[in-house]
DNA sequence: TTGATGGGTGTAAACAATTACATCGTAGCA
DNA sequence: TGCTACGATGTAATTGTTTACACCCATCAA
């Protein structure tokens, strides 16, 4: 491993010199330069960025948390995130919380361990330690901040970019309401997850404003996977009640939705209409398309991450959450109900 | 920042000791550990990883290079990867390469310079260095390894763990083919990736087989986007010679085939048969069902990081790329081309 | 001529952990 | 009792870089 001190033997000049032609090659005189240009390329240097991140105190390493890579919306807010921070020159260390969600001081442990500058949750927070009823610790406050996801109250407060989902999910339901609709299901992703409870508690209100009663069992969980809202739509289909209206807590479900509601010979728009969320790029091409809410995903990861540099070079960015711009997008999976009633 | 002495001082101990304490408990006596731990707490200390990982020179990154993320197929291969990875305590870095992609050497230096102790490419590697006509050097070799992709002979030959494209794409056309068509198209993905081109000669090969000739515009760019394969289909369907089979090179482009052709007003498989590649996780909803090579995704990805695993260790791995088998999944978006000829 | 200024360079002290080696004490054994 | 062996702990060197500070020299103003 061929260090600084050697390049600086083999150029015949001290170390500090070295050090300060790689970080900034003006500092350094002409004829210097060359010599240790010269030295670099005779002595193969590559510099350990090991010793000069010890040195420094920083990693140059942004940590993002999802409940899985490979979420087409989600790709698409960290292609946000990478953009900006690209330009910052931080690094992108991916952690699949999957089952296991982290708590919050287990986050900021990993700043405080140096693992990471700073964090971005894409993910839920789970209030506390298993077995413990360990309160989130005034430890020192490290940059972390919320992407899409919201986090329940008790938990205190923290920044955060992200719709409204509460919103976007009443106005997708009103939507259906306007069309004609009054029986109208939900399907949500995960308890564990603030942003599709959000959006219930937003359908719910809707419903609620239109004086529409909300059946037992509209209301059903799709757990965010393919299979998940397959089984859920089944349970809808097969309903007492059967809703005329599929409302999916995100466009993944719908998609499963969409394929469970023609193996039942039914027909979209005309005997169920479908709405999804987040108008991820296949939303377009399912058949019929999906209308659904758009998200702008990449602005909210340019967002996300230009807001945590900021926190990680000191600035106080606050708590209150930064809140964008969304957009339901009509296309053909809805429509009024058929008149047969 | 409290540092291991403040906790030897607190302690009343050495930092060897709380060193020890740290990194394997059974190394030091009980009531001395007790007191460590003691201080430990008290003091809030943190170890920092950058210097821990500083003095054993080791990163404990792998760095993950891929096109883009958000590919379901590779976003599945990944998972494989963090798998392993977790358990070998490694963590994941993700580089998009995009349109920039990077050469061998590139690639070697960010190993050499300490970002990461291996690398993973999901990516193309391009042959030289942009401008230069730069060889791959002979520079101290570096635990790299392909997944899923090829390399060019005239760069080389570098570890490897995939499927073999060519034997696949080979076979899908067979099935085509064995089905009754003899007009059939190929949509390739893009020119930099060996793996397309791979699946370009199987699909060839195969036609060259049944002495079936393949068309001027039957064998056309999708460029692996969404949009691409819609343009690439259209081009297809208003060919002169309007092919009654497309294999796509991988099932996102079959999914934006299938929306072409509906939109057209022509029925699949009955006007057009189509057939992907990957075996995504949407290809058995979309309508109809995609027929495609499934990939053993998760394994590759597992089998990878572990090869990469022993390279980092120092043992040889060898350059041979480690096959792992493919399949055919007949799903309903192929049939035997209508007789009206 | 003298003193101040400032650009270019060198010296050496951090940074926080790991670990080779030394030291100490105790147990085991002859 | 005296010796060895070994387990537990301490001392201090080491890792590669950055950077505060010192130094030198040339330039310029008074």
């Amino acid at each position: 491993m061929v260090s600084i001190k050697e390049v600086a033997r083999v150029a015949g000049v001290s170390t500090a010199t070295v050090s300060r032609y790689i970080n900034d090659p003006k500092q350094v005189k002409q004829p210097t330069r060359e010599k240790v240009q010269q030295a670099i390329a005779e002595t193969n240097y590559a510099p350990n960025s090991l010793a000069r991140n010890f040195r420094r105190g920083k990693t140059g390493v942004i940590l993002v948390a999802l409940p899985s890579i490979g979420t087409p919306f989600f790709a698409d807010v960290m292609k946000g995130i990478s953009t900006i921070a690209k330009d910052m020159h931080y690094s992108i260390l991916i952690k699949e919380t999957q089952l296991n969600q982290l708590t919050y001081d287990e986050y900021t442990n990993l700043v405080l361990s140096k693992q990471a500058d700073g964090i971005i949750l894409l993910s839920a927070i789970i209030p506390f330690a298993t077995g413990g009823r360990q309160r989130p610790s005034s430890q020192r406050q490290a940059p972390i901040i919320l992407s899409c996801e919201n986090v329940t109250p008790e938990l205190g407060r923290y920044p955060s970019v992200r719709i409204d989902n509460t919103s976007a999910a009443a106005e997708a339901t009103d939507y259906l309401i306007k069309l004609g609709h009054s029986r109208i299901a939900f399907v949500f992703g995960l308890q564990s997850s603030t942003l599709t409870l959000d959006r219930e508690r937003g359908y719910r209100k809707a419903m609620k404003a239109a004086k529409l009663a909300v059946a037992d069992g509209w209301v059903t969980e799709g757990g965010l996977t393919l299979d998940g809202a397959r089984k859920a739509t089944r349970l809808l289909l097969s309903h007492a009640e059967r809703p005329t209206a599929i409302f999916c807590a995100n466009d993944e479900m719908a998609m499963a939705a969409i394929h469970e509601i023609k193996s039942a010979n039914l027909q979209i728009p005309r005997d169920i209409s479908i709405i999804g969320f987040d108008d991820i790029r296949y939303a377009e091409l399912l058949d019929p398309p999906l209308t659904t809410i758009s998200q702008p995903a990449a602005e909210i990861g340019e967002r996300t991450m230009l807001r945590l540099s900021q926190a990680i070079d000191g600035r106080d960015i606050g708590v209150e959450p930064e809140i964008v711009p969304h957009k339901l997008v009509i296309r053909r999976s809805t429509a009024s109900p058929a008149k047969r009633q």
